[in-house]
DNA sequence: CCTAATCTGATCATAACCATTATGATCAGCTCATTAGG
């Protein structure tokens, strides 16, 4: 496997993933993949991260900013299809393939995730891998709920009884 | 219903190059993004 993952390099101890560099071969899967679906199910993603030999959440991210920068670059004349348009206002097609299937986490688990949660709901790469190998899930299941976990958390902030005096402002003091 | 998975859009950050560009990684989502599985 071509998992580098130099370790010493002054402890960068909370830092973001390290940048994957996809191969010409790789980008030339992937990029063929995206023209034939830029909406691939889980399997799919599967599929490719096997024959590219990458990971599969790599793949998600590399179709997430090709959907973002790649989108729609030609004019919008020749995607017409003929056929098969009858009808598509109420019986809309579910084009999309099946999605990865939910994480189930036990007590203990989503225990030690909120507990992490407390501690830093900012772990960089180190801290989330740590934490999957404790809890035993990818790491990139561990990232997501931490996604999920700071999208609730900030939607609690609306319901804060404020004493007319408190003028708020965006304190962005993201330490780092 | 709850919340994991997924999505868009913006932004940060890094590897190429030598100030700029391309692109991978991460973030929020607002009176809480949308979709969907158990």
């Amino acid at each position: 496997m071509a998992q580098d993952n130099s370790p010493n390099k002054t402890t960068p101890v909370n830092h973001r993933r390290s940048r994957t560099k996809f191969t010409q071969d790789q980008l030339k899967i992937l990029i063929k993949a995206f023209d034939k679906n830029p909406y691939p199910g889980y399997a799919t993603k599967q599929k490719l991260a096997l024959e590219a030999n990458t990971e599969e959440s790599r793949i998600q991210i590399w179709f997430q900013n090709r959907r973002a920068r790649h989108q729609k670059k030609s004019e919008p004349d020749e995607d017409l299809e003929s056929s098969q348009d009858q009808d598509h206002l109420e019986e809309e097609i579910q084009s999309r393939e099946d999605r990865r299937s939910r994480t189930n986490y036990t007590s203990l688990q989503l225990h030690a995730l909120i507990e992490a949660f407390s501690n830093n709901p900012y772990p960089g790469f180190d801290s989330r891998e740590q934490l999957a190998k404790e809890i035993g899930v990818p790491e990139s299941r561990v990232q997501i709920w931490f996604q999920n976990r700071r999208s609730r958390f900030h939607a609690q902030r609306k319901s804060e009884p404020d004493d007319g005096d408190l003028e708020q402002r965006q304190d962005q003091e993201q330490d780092l």
